[in-house]
DNA sequence: CAAGATACCTACCTACTGGTAGGTAGTGCG
DNA sequence: CGCACTACCTACCAGTAGGTAGGTATCTTG
């Protein structure tokens, strides 16, 4: 009767992997669009056509599913940034490439950003998840970078810690609260121009602070 | 037995608005620690020393009590920042008015940052509440200030909607996250001390790409 | 004092939650 | 074929959600 068993004429395995991956696609839309306390294991069994009770033979609990979710978007993001940061450019240029990387990021998944913010917002309620910690190598690495930067004169000087959080809050504000902002600029804030205008602006504004 | 019927000595009013007030104090706690899905009316009742059936004597509903508390909220900021934005200051000096406000606004009552958040996140899912309706004239209006001043030459050149956004995105974010960021600089993020650096920190950044 | 209102209570309702038990159809393999 | 495994199902569980019914004690007012 499901769309998953109707495809069981492949290899077993290749159905479990894809109900799997229906799965945590459909609950990062849900844990995105309404919270953890606000999806229920119905929402996202009945947006994948299973019930329940097969949806938690693939995952343990709703616990393990929400963190298995989180970890594959950290794990996307940092590898998606790790191109961008790994980059040998200096001054300006990498800081333009890495703003770049993210809001194309972003934009390609903006329901990734949903879920972080409400994370960061829920501050380390999940058990078995610390988003601090993950992206703090990558703070302090950023931090070190700025600061480089600003005692060889390259950039302004800024306290380059609550630089990185302004632009943290800066950029995925726009997305996370995109809703909002429809009301705002009435139109769609998500479409391409629209983001691409918001990204033109952050870096036209942030390269103006920091260069003049 | 309760706590609340011990003050029934005074004037019946007195302890009726009395309870009411500590509903929505509590209730705003609550909603911005855990939002309005993780937030039962239990919790809520327990909060204040009551049970659930009285809570709901005072409110007829849980929509309606969220809709109470998010009342509340925007008629205190609206309130404040009114204040500032009277204000017949020009140029810079407004901008920094305003930002002064609202960090001591925000610094007051980080809770409600935490509520807005979750609100804007979440996208005006709940009934009877457009935040960016609300907000709009304001936004307007700042916007077109932002616009006199570039084109008198008093600030550089910005997208001045785009601009507002990223100031929204920038400031809100310190207290909306402080758990998280809470983690990144390894101290509590809501410090006097810590939220003044973000201050000054967002003051002379925004100065250093409007003004240079 | 009597009437009415207020503020609280316990007990209950239905709906839904996350999770489990146990069963079945289909697949791969010795 | 027979065994084990996977992926799904229905039926159930205890717990909790928001909300209601109906009662009691207290205060205000005529």
């Amino acid at each position: 009767m499901s769309q998953a068993s109707s495809f069981s004429n492949n290899r077993a395995e290749d159905d479990a992997r894809s109900t799997r991956e229906l799965i945590i696609a459909e609950s990062l839309r849900c844990f995105a669009e309404s919270g953890y306390d606000g999806t229920s294991l119905n929402d996202i069994a009945a947006g994948v056509g299973i019930r329940r009770p097969s949806l938690l033979h693939h995952f343990a609990s709703k616990e393990a599913l929400y963190a298995e979710v989180f970890e594959k978007l950290l794990a996307d993001w940092l590898e998606h940034l790790d191109i961008a940061v790994a980059d040998r450019a200096l001054g300006w240029a990498k800081v333009e490439l890495v703003l770049n990387a993210g809001f194309q990021l972003f934009e390609d998944t903006p329901d990734y950003v949903r879920m972080m913010r409400r994370e960061a917002l829920d501050g380390g309620t999940h058990p078995g998840i610390d988003l601090a910690a993950v992206l703090r190598p990558l703070f302090d690495a950023a931090s070190a970078y700025f600061d480089a930067q600003m005692e060889a004169g390259v950039f302004k000087r800024h306290n380059s810690r609550h630089l990185l959080i302004t632009g943290y809050g800066a950029i995925l504000t726009y997305f996370s609260d995109a809703a909002f902002i429809d009301g705002l600029i009435d139109d769609d804030a998500l479409t391409k121009e629209h983001i691409a205008e918001h990204r033109d602006h952050v870096l036209s504004f942030f390269k103006s602070a920091l260069i003049g």
